[in-house]
DNA sequence: GACTTTCCTGTTTTT
DNA sequence: CAGGAAAGTC
């Protein structure tokens, strides 16, 4: 084996030929044996389109080929998508280097993906260790929410005189605290000022809130990452934790939390095997807890401090382009730490085109998607980015009127249906009795049962020992005594029948139910079929329960279904959900002050700033063409005392008079269609006028 | 106690 | 426009 490795490092590395100079050194740093670097931490400043994703997997496959265990390699990704995209890459090279190396033939990554992922999964492995039931359910948000709520009620919260923060609100509170790993208070401050006045209140809450989670053998997602970083203060597990890893590299450091920071440093304390990449001008998700400290920092946590290579070459877009991207970044408050170049000519400046309306931006958009795929630009090549998912509403109806498929990223999630997640309570509910939130659900979707019947169920079991088969003897009206004594039934059967199978008679029982739940009832039992097949590409119930709380599919539920894969679609995406992505050509809606920056995010200087990052992700997302639709109206639906109106708008603060010379300004429809007003018109309108004004005279 | 109606409020981005 | 709370009906 040893002369092998030997063989195989000595070997020159071909594979490494079409990377250049920065990339390469980016992926052999202290891979040598041999060199006084050997595993030192490493950070790589990876700008927008500078072939990051393709220097990581080059780095992971170098070290799988000069020896290292893959299933020793820890890959922590930010979105399922990038890990989905980044196995697929190094199973790429490493399919190639296998040729010559026949030890590395099906080599694969074991633990590659995103934190939470990877968090859950070292959870239950060392569940019985830390005193965690193995079979613990996860929640996601609207569940927290829902045991939020409960908690709220339960200690009064909600009768106060003054009104108590929403449990939106409480759990935005909780999980910045927890993801920042600052005090309540300074949270308070810094994020909810208007909220600090309850600070005691929701003490008291959060801790009923974590011994209801607890009692309930429940995680939320902050729990995932939480456990894990306290898990590994015992030192014992963190030194069994850390070395059963021999490298652990990290994409999109730059959106990490303090939590998530600390866990890396506990688990890799010297930072030996470490690598981390990542865009200090790409970070976006400061309103998750992500501090771009973490990557600016991140050198210096180590002695001697981690090395550090910049990728600054743009391998994406287009000079006009990307002169344009940097244009607007080199408006940002905060120098960043490189500029990026390209070597792409181009002769198309980003176009800002002015619509009148919200109408007319969906018939621009339609019809420039439509002009570029007649030049042989396919769909899935084309994408249209938006601040926030509803922005593309009257586009998706513009798109769907014309026949053209497309596919939205971001926004209403499958999950989040009230059909979808009344089956998925129900399964919960099966598997883990003590889940009071997905009970509470499930019992009630029976008729003549409601949150009194449903409570007395749940207390009753609580109270039970488990096994114990006492679901039908539960008091319920008698109304509902028929139907609960088959639904208790149903419960039995789940547990004894075999994965999928076992799924069947619940999603047949629920269709069954929803006429009286649902008035479209039909539209919603497609989606409880698409349920069933996605449940069936899972070994068991309970993967199929985390994996999906963790990574659930995008597709929404009431269009046409997610087009074959073959077939050309369309893609719409919110700018968050669009990072690391890359398309021909980019269209963004609504490039205006109150979408971007939304009026929400104006609060403050860093949240303007970000949402000045997030103007250039979009834009360094495009490749050859780059359009930026300004409305000179838009439609603001439904304002406080007001009913809709519009609202008129002028172009993004972010894209000021001194950087137009990067731009081309373009029109649409073109003006020459605008009507000339006739003389007799004109007339017309100055009698009107002065009638007006007689009325006051 | 369950269920319906009416009124009120808050409103982004994601694991 | 939806989700929640309060008030009203069965």
């Amino acid at each position: 084996m040893k002369t092998a490795n030997a063989m195989e490092t000595a070997d020159p590395v071909a594979y490494l030929d079409h990377l250049n100079e920065a990339q390469r050194a980016a992926v052999l740093f202290g891979t040598e044996p041999d060199s006084a670097e050997h595993n030192h931490p490493l950070l790589v400043i990876a700008g927008a389109g500078s072939g990051k994703t393709s220097t990581l997997a080059h780095r992971v496959a170098h070290l799988l080929a000069s020896g290292a265990d893959p299933g020793r390699i820890l890959l922590l990704t930010f979105s399922r998508r990038a890990a989905d995209e980044m196995n697929r890459r190094v199973t790429r090279i490493v399919a190639q280097l296998a040729k010559s190396r026949p030890r590395l033939a099906g080599a694969s990554l074991e633990w590659s993906g995103t934190f939470h992922g990877v968090g859950a999964r070292l959870l239950r492995e060392f569940a019985g260790r830390i005193g965690l039931e193995p079979g613990f359910t996860i929640h996601d948000r609207e569940d927290s929410g829902d045991l939020m709520n409960l908690v709220r009620h339960e200690l009064g919260l909600s009768a106060k005189s003054k009104r108590f923060p929403m449990k939106g609100t409480c759990l935005a509170i909780y999980s910045s605290a927890v993801n920042t790993q600052a005090p309540l208070g300074e949270v308070l401050q810094q994020s909810f000022p208007w909220c600090s006045e309850w600070e005691a209140d929701l003490k008291r809450l959060f801790l009923a809130y974590v011994e209801a989670k607890q009692a309930q053998q429940v995680l939320d997602y902050d729990d995932l990452l939480l456990y894990w970083a306290q898990m590994i203060t015992d030192a014992e597990l963190a030194t069994e934790i850390g070395t059963r890893f021999s490298h652990v590299l990290v994409d999109e450091y730059q959106d990490t939390n303090r939590l998530q920071a600390s866990i890396l440093l506990a688990m890799k304390p010297d930072g030996r095997g470490l690598t981390v990449v990542g865009d200090d001008a790409q970070a976006i998700y400061a309103f998750r807890g992500a501090t771009v400290r973490n990557i600016l920092d991140f050198p210096a946590h180590f002695d001697p401090p981690a090395h550090q290579i910049t990728l600054d070459r743009n391998y994406r877009s287009t000079q006009p382009i990307l002169g344009a991207a940097n244009a607007v970044i080199a408006l940002a408050s905060e120098r960043f730490t490189k500029d990026l170049w390209t070597e792409r000519a181009g002769a198309q400046k980003p176009r800002l085109i002015a619509v009148r309306d919200d109408a007319d931006q969906a018939a621009c958009v339609v019809e420039s998607v439509l002009a570029r795929r007649e030049e042989g630009v396919r769909l899935k090549s084309q994408a249209v980015l938006f601040r926030a998912s509803h922005h593309s509403a009257r586009l998706e109806v513009e798109l769907t009127r014309r026949n053209i498929p497309f596919v939205k990223f971001g926004g209403l999630k499958f999950l989040e249906a009230a059909h979808v997640k009344d089956v998925l309570a129900v399964l919960r509910w099966a598997i883990n009795p003590r889940d009071r939130v997905s009970g509470f659900r499930a019992i009630q979707l029976h008729a003549g049962i409601g949150p009194k019947t449903a409570g007395r169920v749940l207390d009753n079991i609580a109270g039970a020992t488990p096994g114990c088969l006492l679901l039908a003897e539960q008091p319920v009206p008698d109304a509902a005594r028929g139907a609960w004594t088959a639904f208790a039934a149903l419960l039995e059967s789940v547990a004894a029948a075999t994965w999928p199978a076992s799924l069947e008679p619940i999603c047949q029982w629920y269709v069954g139910e929803m006429a009286r739940l649902y008035d479209d009832a039909a539209i919603r039992a497609g989606d409880i079929e698409q349920l069933a097949r996605i449940a069936a590409t899972y070994p068991n119930l309970e993967r199929f329960l985390t994996e999906l709380t963790l990574d659930p599919p995008s597709a929404t539920s009431d269009e046409a279904g997610i087009p074959l894969l073959d077939e050309d679609y369309l893609i719409l995406s919110t700018i968050h959900s669009a990072k690391g992505q890359e398309w021909s050509a980019v269209t963004l809606l609504n490039a205006v002050d109150g979408c971007l920056p939304s009026d929400l995010a104006t609060g403050s200087s860093s949240e303007i700033e970000e949402e000045r990052r997030l103007l250039y992700v979009a834009m360094t997302r495009a490749k050859d063409a780059l359009d930026l639709i300004v409305p000179q109206r838009f439609h603001v639906s439904q304002q406080p005392g007001h009913g809709d109106r519009h609202v008129y708008a002028s172009r993004t603060r972010f894209i000021p008079n001194r950087i137009l010379e990067s731009f081309e300004q373009t029109s649409w429809p073109p003006p020459a269609a605008a009507p000339r007003p006739t003389a007799e018109s004109r007339r017309i309108a100055f009698d009107l006028a002065e009638k007006m004004r007689s009325m006051w005279k």
